[in-house]
DNA sequence: AGCACGCCGACT
DNA sequence: GTCGGCGTGCTC
């Protein structure tokens, strides 16, 4: 037999198939060592045949198989060519998307649990005899063991001491056993608590498992009870003997969501987070492959769970930007998604109450199935939103981070004795210029996106085309010389708040504070438990928390998303101001938000403080296609990396000229093409370049190809060239 | 990724 | 004359 392998090693020029003779079974899928060259490395089969195109003096024998079973299921091997076409992956980089690092590594060692039993021929009494009277440990040892029971031998060291029991084994009165143990993390109750369907939720449940072959897209407001359709279509299909995968966004593993599935799957599911240790990770893995697990509970790679059988994948909070790999190996999850959706004929859901731009328009082309949930379960209104102009604030002498109506609302929460959220919008390092008197924000004349200020010259620049601005020293529409740029922090904010708040307990969460899994879960418990308290955090406080007593939240700096040098900075706001909003009043308590930003009038707040997604949609989704934006376009950018300057300069402006070439022989398909230093110039002392082009849908898949020719052609060991896709961090 | 082959500069 | 620089090319 011939095996096809895929060496393990990331190159684009062994990045093919080499066939090798296989001389005992091997399956597809299996890790393998082979000779290649002078050394041996580790490969994987992909598939068997009889014969080989080349000639039989060339091949070389499989050595090994490095494991008694296929790491990679058969379901993997069979979407591989269209990830590698999707997402312009290496055969490698798929093989290991589909493998725990662990394994690769090796470090994922098995854990072993060493029992001892007393052996057949242990007596007691006999033994007890010749033992020193002192030894009193030992004695009560000897006295306590019971014949035909297994302890665990590290109990039985703590308690009569290490040396003692290895005394017994040495003798041969105690038999040592090793067992493999998975390492699974705490299993919470089971409790079969059955929930009874609103009719809304009852039938977007039944139109999904009606429809199993298609994607939908289930769009719910907060709080309508997506959760609960997940749950019984989950249940649905595990009734089938099927197995399931939910995703949810990287922060928004949260310990309710876990208990929330645990106490209704209990130990049929398996949950893949990065909280976990490499061991507990690894034997995760193990359960969901082996079948003891059925359930996939995790963030973006969750995708690759090894379940057989699928019946239904999940995408929870679809819209959220962690489902977009932006690292090498690049991968969209949606797409990933879709593509096991079809090798099982399973039904795959993405669900939101914002959702992304693009997944609604595929909704309303009938791409995907839309299902909607546009009442809340217990049909309550959603808090109010005021929207504070902080211009005005600043007009009348406010100048601190508070308006006035914020600090009103706090007093009256803290008085009451509930809890009070404020949220800072903060992404990236780079800022924007914004004139406190009157709202201005400096803006690229070419681009319409805001411009983003430059440290190490003292410029404006725009992140979607070369051109540069000077620094501005008074704004150009009303002359005030109060500009600000740079983000508050949350510590900035803390401090304030105590000045006004001193007797009040302010915990900040942000990304300095939960640096460790447990800091997360230490805080989220205080502030349960604590009233009145103000919980001041980033991003994270936004994600499925449930607190009960939260009646206001603040949104302290709105803007910050909005003038972020990003195509799609108003979407990911609006979605931002939803989700925070959501916070607000959960239970029988009235909620209120406060969103304070320079600039009212902004259509995103109109539609947000009203709840409008499909307004807002609307106005969006015109906006893109008048501008010639994505989703009706796509936006390439070519990364040039290196440490050398003029290599990376060069290298760059040699692809950007072909590029100007094959531009011209497709007049009017790409509609814009430009070089330019990269808007964070150098990292780790390397030099960075980048060509972004924009172009229409029509010929992508040609332009793609091109693309990926012309950054193959021009690669070398000197630069590193990296191609994103839509890109959102363009830093 | 590694390792060998191969073609030009500074030495015992 | 040789030793060694690392550019180029191959690995079933």
């Amino acid at each position: 037999m011939i095996a096809e392998v895929i060496v393990d090693i990331t190159n684009d020029q062994v990045d093919k198939v080499f066939d090798y003779i296989a001389l005992f079974d091997t399956v597809p899928g299996q890790r393998v060592n082979v000779p290649f060259g002078k050394r041996i490395i580790e490969g994987y089969v992909l598939r068997l045949k009889e014969s080989s195109d080349l000639a039989p003096k060339l091949l070389k024998s499989i050595i090994s198989a490095k494991d008694d079973y296929p790491v990679i299921l058969p379901e993997f091997l069979a979407i591989t060519p269209q990830m590698i076409k999707l997402f312009h992956l290496r055969n490698i980089d798929c093989m290991r998307l589909y493998i725990p690092a662990q394994l690769r590594s090796g470090r994922a060692k098995p854990l072993y649990i060493r029992y001892v039993t007393p052996s057949a021929d242990f007596n007691p009494d006999e033994m007890l005899l010749s033992v020193r009277k002192n030894a009193t440990k030992l004695q009560s040892l000897i006295s306590n063991l019971i014949i035909g029971e297994s302890y665990p031998q590290a109990e039985l060291n703590k308690k009569y001491g290490a040396n003692n029991v290895q005394k017994l084994i040495d003798v041969g009165a105690l038999v040592q056993t090793t067992v493999n143990k998975l390492r699974a993390p705490k299993v919470i109750e089971r409790q079969d608590k059955k929930v009874t369907l609103t009719q809304a939720q009852q039938s977007v449940v039944d139109g999904i498992l009606s429809q199993r072959e298609r994607v939908h897209l289930l769009f719910g407001v907060t709080g309508s009870g997506k959760t609960e359709v997940y749950m019984h279509i989950i249940d649905a299909v595990l009734k089938e003997g099927k197995t399931a995968i939910l995703l949810v966004p990287e922060i928004g593993l949260t310990p309710q969501v876990l208990s929330t599935f645990m106490a209704r799957f209990g130990e049929e599911v398996a949950i893949l987070h990065s909280g976990l240790s490499n061991g507990e990770r690894f034997d995760e893995w193990q359960r969901l492959r082996t079948g003891l697990a059925h359930i996939a509970i995790g963030a973006r790679s969750a995708i690759f769970a090894p379940l057989k059988d699928l019946g239904v994948i999940i995408l929870d909070e679809e819209h959220d930007p962690s489902y977009k790999a932006e690292s090498n190996p690049r991968y969209t999850t949606h797409e990933v998604a879709i593509l096991r959706g079809q090798y099982n004929h399973c039904p795959v859901i993405f669900g939101s109450a914002t959702p992304s731009l693009e997944s609604f328009t595929k909704a309303k082309n009938g791409e995907y199935i839309l299902h909607s949930l546009p009442n809340r379960a217990n049909s309550k209104a959603m808090p109010v939103i005021k929207i504070v102009n902080m211009c005005d604030e600043v007009r009348s002498g406010n100048t601190s981070i508070f308006s006035r109506d914020l600090l009103e609302e706090l007093d009256k929460c803290i008085l009451e004795k509930n809890q009070a959220m404020l949220f800072l919008n903060r992404r990236g390092f780079s800022s924007y210029m914004i004139c406190r008197e009157c709202g201005y924000v400096a803006k690229c004349q070419d681009c319409d996106v805001s411009l983003v200020y430059h440290k190490e010259d003292n410029e404006l620049k725009c992140h979607y085309c070369h051109r540069r601005y000077k620094m501005l020293d008074a704004c150009p529409k009303c002359g005030s010389t109060y500009l600000r740029m740079g983000a508050i922090g949350t510590q900035k904010v803390v401090e304030e708040l105590r000045q006004h708040f001193p007797d009040v307990t302010i915990l900040r969460m942000d990304f300095d504070t939960t640096k460790n899994k447990n800091d997360l879960n230490n805080l989220l418990e205080t502030f349960g438990k604590t009233r009145p308290c103000i919980l001041v955090g980033t991003q994270m406080i936004a994600k499925g928390h449930d607190f009960p007593n939260v009646t206001l939240v603040g949104i302290v700096n709105a803007d910050m998303g909005l003038h972020f040098s990003d195509f799609r900075a108003p979407e990911r706001t609006f979605q931002l101001i939803t989700q925070v909003a959501g916070r607000a009043g959960r239970a029988d308590k009235e909620g209120r938000v406060i969103l304070q930003t320079y600039t009212p009038r902004n259509y995103v707040y109109h539609f947000a403080s009203n709840y409008d997604y499909l307004g807002f949609y609307k106005k969006e989704i015109n906006l893109r296609e008048v501008t010639a934006f994505p989703p009706f376009t796509k936006i390439i950018r070519v990364l040039v990396v290196s440490p050398d300057q003029m290599e990376a300069h060069s290298a760059t402006k040699r692809m950007f000229d072909e590029f100007v070439t094959y531009k011209k022989q497709l007049p009017g398909e790409v509609l814009y093409c430009k070089a330019m230093a990269s808007p964070v110039s150098r990292v780790e002392n390397r030099f960075r370049y980048q060509i972004i082009l924009r172009f229409k849908l029509e010929h992508q898949q040609e332009i793609l190809d091109k693309i990926y020719q012309i950054v193959a052609q021009d690669s070398h060991q000197k630069c590193s060239v990296f191609v994103e896709t839509n890109p959102s961090n363009m830093s």
